[in-house]
DNA sequence: TACATATTAGTACCTGGTTCTAAAACGGTG
DNA sequence: CACCGTTTTAGAACCAGGTACTAATATGTA
């Protein structure tokens, strides 16, 4: 095997599995340790230690960043079954590296949670909506979401709630949400609905 | 200061920064390193290294669960504008913890990012949909969306694609999406645009 | 004062490396 | 064949961030 391959099946293996010692390569390589510290010197791959470092300062943020996925958006002003405003901060975690715009589902969901979150009710559901991405929304934008419950049948009813999406004094998003509420569990027979709840 | 005390802060430091080494936790606590040690033998908190180690491995599952994330859902068929099929399991992290329900914007974000991805240009952008959520979507389950394209303008123009979400033979979701697509970057002054590529 | 608990000090040892020097093996070329 | 450059291997010193263990010194308290 040449140095080249050697260092491509070393590439290949790190990358299958990063929690492997220079030892473990050894016997999987057939070479000398020292090889394979050289090999990992010229190929950049930094020592076991330093890639679970790495992998764990990564991911570290990430973690503290989901119980903010939870409701996307933090909410900040809620009249039950009136209206509610929430704040939803675009950073990298949801915009595509690619261009830096934001994922639809991201704004959707801000949207979304916020519709269920006003109506006051054990669970709530999003039924159906209608939904408009007016503008694109781009990373560092801060959307500031608005909802106001338009009609509110009674217990076990549908719900109507408008939410529009502004990036300062821009509208970004427009969704009308249909949400279905039922004071208790057992209301699954056929029943149109699915989504969320605060 | 107790020692109770001494390690309930102790406790409060790690927990707040987990990358911390007992020589940064003397300076912290005033008290020698062999002091540091025993209260984290008490603790039975593990050493740094240890720590770095179970935050990767704990992470590393996800963080190989996160490419399915940018599209959520995996693509098994694509036929460009025309149809595609996408595959996506409920897991944990997609659903409610309080009663395992799906949360709407990864459902919706499948059949998003589905309907996007059949279109073939350079950028396209969700520009609005009417979505409904039939049935609640559960833990474990595997929703399948087909998407069909079902008009298509010229290049800068729109198109509309249907998606429908399955569970098995189920409906479990369906949206009407208008994708805008344009062939070059900058065709940004006030289009009615946002979202997903694959 | 005597005893227990808490704290500090120090040493040997561990893993999984880095850094450096140097020797050997291999492969071609004149 | 000898010579040379690359590649590989070997070995020793050193490092961070610890563990494990022994032992000495506070500190409180009955």
């Amino acid at each position: 095997m040449s140095k080249k391959e050697r260092q491509q099946q070393l590439l290949r293996i790190i990358d299958g599995n990063p929690f492997v010692t220079d030892r473990e390569l050894t016997r999987q390589l057939k070479v000398s340790i020292q090889t394979i510290r050289l090999d990992r010197l010229e190929l950049g791959i930094p020592e076991l230690r330093e890639r679970m470092k790495q992998m764990a300062e990564h991911t570290y943020d990430q973690v503290r960043s989901l119980p903010a996925d939870e409701v996307v958006g933090e909410i900040v002003d809620l009249q039950l079954d009136k209206s509610g405003i929430s704040i939803f901060d675009i950073r990298e975690e949801h915009v595509f590296s690619r261009n830096g715009i934001a994922r639809g589902h991201y704004v959707f969901g801000q949207a979304n949670s916020l519709a269920v979150a006003v109506i006051n009710d054990e669970i709530a559901l999003t039924a159906s909506a209608e939904i408009r991405f007016v503008r694109m929304v781009r990373l560092g934008e801060k959307c500031i979401a608005k909802a106001q419950v338009r009609s509110l049948a009674g217990r076990g009813g549908k719900a109507e709630v408008d939410v529009f999406t502004y990036v300062g004094e821009e509208l970004v998003f427009q969704g009308h949400f249909i949400v279905y509420r039922s004071a208790n569990e057992d209301h699954s027979e056929g029943g149109i609905r699915s989504a969320d709840r605060h």
